[in-house]
DNA sequence: GACTGTCTTATGGTATACCATCTTACGAAC
DNA sequence: GTTCGTAAGATGGTATACCATAAGACAGTC
């Protein structure tokens, strides 16, 4: 058979206690497929504006830039497609999901539900390197803004939450909340980008931190859903004003 | 140009006033193509049981039962595959996704989070025809229980919140929360099975709706979290059994 | 000159062909 | 009889070919 490497596979769970491989010598093969090269790209790509929300994507022209067959391009674009990321004009084709206004708020709600609830998890049962290296990361946010790069915010932001759900454990709702990030990734950029962000952001990401440390499950709670208010106020604003 | 039928297309949103249409003589194509044809068929197939969960989907041999090409039927494993539907098996191929016990739990626990806020915010908005809907929704469900389908309920129930979340003007959270149902759609037949959960469940989901019906809005919330609670203990009991 | 009909082209939808690799079965050798 | 090697089949990965249709250009007509 050919090679495969999606996303959504089973990266080899437990599986009990087989015979073979009661050690921990198994092959362990990565089976990298166009396909799955080619999502990653496209995926990157997209999140990282080098596609504009509502730019067509003509099939042929990406075989061209990606070097692959259109089989190859229409799967990815089907999968991408699935989560949100690029949507299908009927007798048009696909194009880069333009981000619908009305849905902002209510992403924005989820996320302020799902990210409080793993700071309250976490402050319970985070591991001392797991909050450590959230603090790490407010850092790297914090350089990031002084360097001017919002794109980089972004990505140690992503970072952020990103040690927070693992460290709550709460692998499905991270999940849950990349994929809705990824819905208003332009306007998350553009939160990122309002003027006398910086500081407020990172003052609000250190009180979630700082709860966290303390240990105190509900200062975490209350910081993590002031934060992702102010948020949603910003992109509130920022819609209101187009 | 082809035709397109896939899910996550604008169904043309609002749109603003031009100068053509400002009656309500648009043309409005359907544009069904042979994906979103089997998309539909298959993901039903899955939900429906007609798929066991782990069973191998021979891309071949669905070509021969839908009657379709490989293109087709590989585009539309690729769009379940985003959906967790289906998860590829390096360098073996499709199949039906088996759900994760340990994800079951935080699918539950999320549920509780967005249907109880759903409730809370239907109790405030919905209206009047809406709320007549829940109730026929409810009687639909009690119907299927007494009628002994599993499934019959499944689908009652999954109307059910559809019409809470939509009521309440939820539509993200309706996205997620039936994407996260897609995962655990066994277990929910599971719990449906268990013995002397007729009433209780009926008696739970009325209770949210009479909440609703008084337009109170905490009362919705509690009531609807405690049947998520339920739900989430009932399934943990199933899966610690097995 | 404006309008209308037609033709071309761009593009997506669908089907098929080919290739690589895994699996399995069979047979030979010890 | 067990084990190893080899060959054949099954199956996914990838590429290409063909077709239908929609959008735009162009020309002909009133």
């Amino acid at each position: 058979m050919g090679a495969t490497a999606g996303m959504t596979m089973r990266t080899d769970a437990p599986e009990g206690a087989e015979l073979p491989g009661a050690d921990g010598m198994k092959v362990e093969r990565q089976s990298v497929t166009l396909r799955g090269l080619t999502l990653e790209k496209m995926r990157d790509a997209i999140l990282d504006f080098r596609f504009k929300p509502g730019e067509r994507l003509v099939e042929r022209t990406l075989c061209e830039r990606l070097g692959v067959s259109r089989s190859v391009v229409r799967e990815v674009l089907r999968h991408l497609e699935a989560e949100g990321l690029v949507e299908t004009i009927p007798n048009q084709g696909p194009a880069v999901a333009r981000p619908d206004p009305s849905q902002a708020a209510q992403i924005y709600e989820i996320r302020g539900l799902l990210e409080s609830e793993a700071a309250r998890a976490c402050a319970v049962e985070a591991d001392a390197a797991a909050i450590a290296e959230l603090g790490a990361a407010i850092d790297t946010i914090d350089a990031a803004f002084k360097a001017g790069s919002p794109r980089g915010v972004l990505k140690a932001t992503t970072e952020f939450y990103e040690i927070l759900f693992r460290a709550a454990g709460k692998r499905v709702a991270w999940d849950v909340v990349r994929s809705l990030n990824a819905r208003i990734n332009h306007l998350r950029g553009m939160t990122i980008a309002t003027p006398g962000r910086h500081a407020q952001a990172i003052g609000e990401m250190r009180r979630v931190h700082e709860a966290i440390r303390r240990r105190d499950g509900d200062a975490a709670y209350e910081a993590s859903r002031a934060h992702v208010a102010t948020v949603a106020g910003l992109a509130d604003t920022i819609l209101g004003g187009l």
